[in-house]
DNA sequence: CGATCGCTTGAGCAAAATCAAACCTCGTGG
DNA sequence: CCACGAGGTTTGATTTTGCTCAAGCGATCG
């Protein structure tokens, strides 16, 4: 089965069995079982560990004070949270599971000596960082910019490669256990139209979205309508030409 | 006047005058005009330096191929964008001078020697950059939950608050360079609902905005009305303080 | 002095929110 | 084994928010 996270930073760069093992340590030594809607982080704490996800599904939120709730990241497997977040004294969100999770709780110590041996790892470190720079930046584009349908399309699309990247796919199929109330967090619709966006999205035979697992039928289809750029997951290497050649529409 | 690099990386730890010397040198080698709505970086292109902003204001944004665009961030003088992009192969977004702009376009190497000699300013980068991936969080949380009006308060609180903390407001005044389709792109509004927008915050008696030149006569209630919690915006320090004093309503 | 750019206003319209209720599936306990 | 309840999904009716279209206004600049 392996590693999902050396399988998502082997997607930067290869890494050596040395590389590996180091890896392989950290996400044997910490890891913690997270129930579903359990809470890994909570706003205002100060930042005490590097998060990697190895299993399940995390997301990124914030709230503001009347109650409303923004996710604002999706954390899949191989992905590694705040490589540098000791930095800051306090948290401005919130980390949570969605789905029953196993994470990696990395101490900051064990974290940067990690990286003080393996100038590669650090560089592919650095590579993840800012991939999520830009996933997050995509997301305000997505939002500020798309109609419900194109959003929720692009979301798709986004989790389908992702998913596919540290090999969580199995064809057209990959497990996705949001409910519609977590799409409409992340995406700033209510649950309602999320219900009715994937109805059409069903209806045009794009998808199927049913007990935590996600068909896509037509990627091509899905990705021109959501106007999906894969660029911004910077999936250099051999996997750009993958990405290429699953959304070419002829 | 000063060198607003040096005032904004002082917001995370005072440097000495070594640091300031070598911040200095960049900030005066390298520097480059630009027009107003002149581009800076396009997306597509292979990254090549580390642009500092000295003086006026630029975005990054991206946009759709039908048009449509969005920012994604705001460059205020002493924001430094982008400290490890030259990993990557390609941009996936671009960069523009909103009003007449003076950045400093430092290469890789030299940027690379910088960190390599001070540890310390490497910290107080990697601030930075939390700092931002920060604000693009707020961002989409902004965008994702808020009503029209309450995002406009709160993008001009963030601000407002971003060029205070490097000197550059006058009282309750501040040089805000930004056409309203500027905000509206940024805020995921058309221009015609900005305008509205602004009259509102007007009519309440908690802005003014006109010729370039933001006022914000009720900070409190401003913050209030947006939900502004300024905790993404870790200015830790002397400067927490500070920030708490102005918001306080009583 | 006309052209352009940015701001403003009004009217009608469309997208998505809200409210309310029903339904379905599963796990749990009587 | 079945009833019950919880969580999630679906549907319909209504309202709200913000968009689009269209036009006018007011500076500023060559």
């Amino acid at each position: 089965m392996g590693n999902p996270v050396i399988r998502r930073l082997e997607h930067f760069l290869p890494l050596d069995e040395a590389e590996k093992a180091a890896l392989s340590d950290l996400t044997t030594d910490y890891v913690r079982e997270l129930a579903p809607r359990e809470d890994l982080v909570l706003e205002g704490e100060p930042p005490r560990y590097v998060n990697l996800v190895l299993d399940g599904c995390a997301c990124r939120y914030k709230m503001l004070e009347d109650g409303r709730r923004q996710i604002v990241a999706f954390f899949v497997p191989g992905d590694l949270c705040d490589a540098r977040v000791f930095i800051l004294k306090a948290m401005d969100h919130s980390i949570a599971a969605i789905a029953q999770t196993r994470v990696a709780q990395v101490p900051a110590e064990r974290f940067i000596a990690l990286t003080d041996r393996f100038p590669r790892l650090t560089r592919a470190l650095w590579w993840n960082t800012l991939v999520h720079e830009a996933i997050a930046r995509e997301w305000i584009l997505n939002i500020g910019q798309r109609s419900a349908l194109e959003r929720m399309a692009n979301l798709l699309c986004e989790l389908f490669m992702r998913l596919r990247a540290v090999d969580m796919t199995r064809g057209e199929a990959c497990d996705l256990p949001l409910t519609q109330a977590d799409l409409g967090e992340a995406l700033g619709i209510s649950t309602v139209h999320v219900n009715r966006t994937l109805q059409t999205l069903r209806a045009e035979g794009l998808i199927s979205f049913k007990g935590g697992v996600l068909e896509v039928h037509d990627l091509p289809a899905l990705a021109d309508l959501a106007m999906f750029n894969p660029n911004y997951l910077h999936l250099e290497r051999g996997e750009a030409a993958g990405v290429a050649r699953l959304l070419a529409t002829t």
